[in-house]
DNA sequence: ATATACTTGACTATTTTAGTCAGGTTTATA
DNA sequence: TATAAACCTGACTAAAATAGTCAAGTATAT
């Protein structure tokens, strides 16, 4: 079970841009260059944040990108939705012959995976951007 | 971030173990035939469970496994553990160049991976074989 | 004009997963 | 003691997912 680095990565640089936002819009170029990925990879997984509305781009010269919505108003799940990272626990779901459908030990599990998966998306869904850069405001070395 | 089959194979096989255990050894001939997993992979994850002290086998005809503890006290955890299920966010820990080391973006998502990974091993930690029997017999069907 | 920066889609090497396969060893029971 | 049931082990592999790269643009501030 593991994050996949695509997900790790949007909230990585959106956490990067989040804290320049309010000044100017912060190119990939930079974001490349502070967080040690490949522009053409941030490239892609700013496309599907654009997408789904989470940052806005400014093209040109100085341009780069901005947040679309306020830190706060930006929860993770909004993010990894927009990247596709998935939390997926069952997969009983989608074969409906070999799965699940009258076999009590399988359901039994079914019931775990979901509740595991619930539990998952709540912590995703409480987190916000902004409660990223607060925390790391708190901790910040001289 | 997706749980891999082996882990959902090794809970899904000790759920089915732990509701026959009491009377006689379970073969893995008959966890195959009634979760429909392959008895050579059984034979992988069980091999695992054993080493772990999970399980205990015995040999011969009408051998099979045994639980080597109560249900109450095999965790989840135990499990996954067993069966080189790793709940794993952060990467930045074994690069050390490349890393979170001296970045402050970094670190502070660095910060929130660790706080998902203990969320998710609560959980682990907190559930049991016996959870799950018993859940299920609640919902038992007729 | 032109350099900077975004935009898109196709492509690919590597790694992981989810098993299979082959060839054992052990032991209860007839 | 023969034998079949059941465990045991390690090597192998096809398929899928991942983590990018590459190429060829378009838009716009200066």
């Amino acid at each position: 079970m593991k994050l996949t680095s695509k997900g790790r990565y949007a909230v990585l640089a959106l956490a990067d841009l989040a804290r320049f936002d309010n000044i100017n819009p912060v190119s990939l170029r930079d974001i490349s260059l502070r967080q040690g990925i490949s522009l053409d990879y941030l490239e892609q997984i700013f496309s599907k944040l654009r997408k789904k509305e989470i940052v806005q781009s400014i093209r040109g010269t100085q341009g780069g990108y901005i947040l679309k919505k306020r830190a706060k108003e930006i929860k993770l799940t909004n993010i990894f939705d927009a990247v596709d990272e998935k939390v997926k626990t069952v997969q009983c779901k989608k074969e409906s012959k070999k799965g699940c459908n009258g076999k009590l030990t399988k359901c039994l599990t079914h019931n775990l995976w979901d509740e595991l998966e619930n539990h998952i998306n709540n912590f995703f869904e409480e987190k916000s951007l902004e409660d990223l850069i607060k925390k790391d405001t708190n901790e910040r070395r001289i």
